[in-house]
RNA sequence: GACUUGCGA
């Protein structure tokens, strides 16, 4: 038997977010978890502002929001990024049986600092009476958004003393504070928890070091990690792409970009800028025009 | 069976 909710979310996964929606209408019994697959397509598709309506449309209908469905709806109010419709979802949750939840706590923290009040994301995390890595990952994130890496280091020490092990996650967190501070001892320090915790074959991991060493003033150590990886995805490149162009390493660039098996629209910019650093701007808008004849729209 | 945190221009 086909579900209601395994058609929404075939259509999410193969069709468009209308042709999803429209069937959706249809659908005699809307349970939570087609609301839910829907309102999260949205946020996917970064409309978060169509995700809120959704949601506004599921509670005219009568039906309860579960805490699946709170943090769909925290999720699209920092993907919007709106301040208001976020204390609007969180004073909807004040007073229900989610107050206590930690999946929607830590949603809260991040949404909190997404939308620009570092200060309510902190709150909610210190108000936390159960923590998991997510919540401390979490708030680790909001102080590095906010460039604050006296606080960031200070709570990785935390994490670790409250009996956390740090993850891949934390990692990348911790090596863009580096990156951000310039600061390459303290990026090869966290190199160093890297190996130690065994994640250094972790992509997201291995790009944050890319970036650190590239953006450190140690394009070769960068260079080298990246020959050694086994796999490679859109952002390991883009970042090697964007390190030579900062180095003006010319051929090394075109070498790079040659060599991408997808390129993306972050590829494909990294290299116009490339161009129009160096002035040329008859090349950057060839490939800024090529770039969309290969079927990758500006945005 | 659906939810929260991380990497590139």
């Amino acid at each position: 038997m086909i579900t209601g909710t395994a058609l929404i979310r075939m259509y999410c996964n193969c069709s468009t977010l209308e042709n999803a929606h429209s069937l959706f209408t249809t659908l005699s019994e809307k349970d939570a978890m087609s609301w839910a697959i829907l309102i999260s397509a949205y946020v996917q598709h970064d409309n978060g502002h169509e995700a809120v309506a959704l949601f506004e449309h599921m509670q005219q209908e009568g039906m309860m929001p579960n805490n699946y469905i709170y943090n769909k709806l925290i999720n699209a109010c920092a993907a919007v990024p709106n301040l208001d419709e976020g204390q609007r979802a969180h004073s909807r949750i004040v007073g229900t049986e989610f107050e206590r939840c930690i999946f929607v706590n830590n949603a809260l923290v991040d949404m909190y600092a997404k939308c620009g009040s570092l200060d309510l994301a902190h709150k909610i995390f210190m108000s936390m009476m159960k923590k998991d890595l997510v919540s401390w990952n979490a708030i680790i994130t909001a102080f590095t958004q906010y460039g604050l890496a006296d606080e960031v280091f200070k709570q990785y020490e935390k994490l670790k003393a409250d009996g956390f092990k740090p993850d891949e996650y934390t990692f990348s967190c911790m090596l863009s504070i580096c990156t951000s501070l310039g600061d390459i001892n303290m990026g090869r320090y966290i190199h160093g928890e890297v190996r130690n915790a065994g994640l250094g074959c972790r992509l997201p991991v291995v790009n944050a070091l890319l970036d650190m060493y590239s953006k450190c003033g140690c394009l070769e150590e960068a260079h080298k990690l990246f020959n050694s990886m086994g796999a490679r995805n859109d952002v390991s490149w883009t970042t090697m792409i964007a390190g030579c162009v900062r180095e003006r390493r010319d051929a090394q660039v075109l070498k790079h970009f040659s060599c991408i098996p997808r390129r993306d629209v972050f590829s494909w910019t990294a290299l116009i800028q490339g161009y129009v650093q160096y002035g040329h701007h008859d090349e950057a808008l060839d490939f800024f025009l090529k770039m969309q004849g290969e079927g990758v729209r500006p945005n």
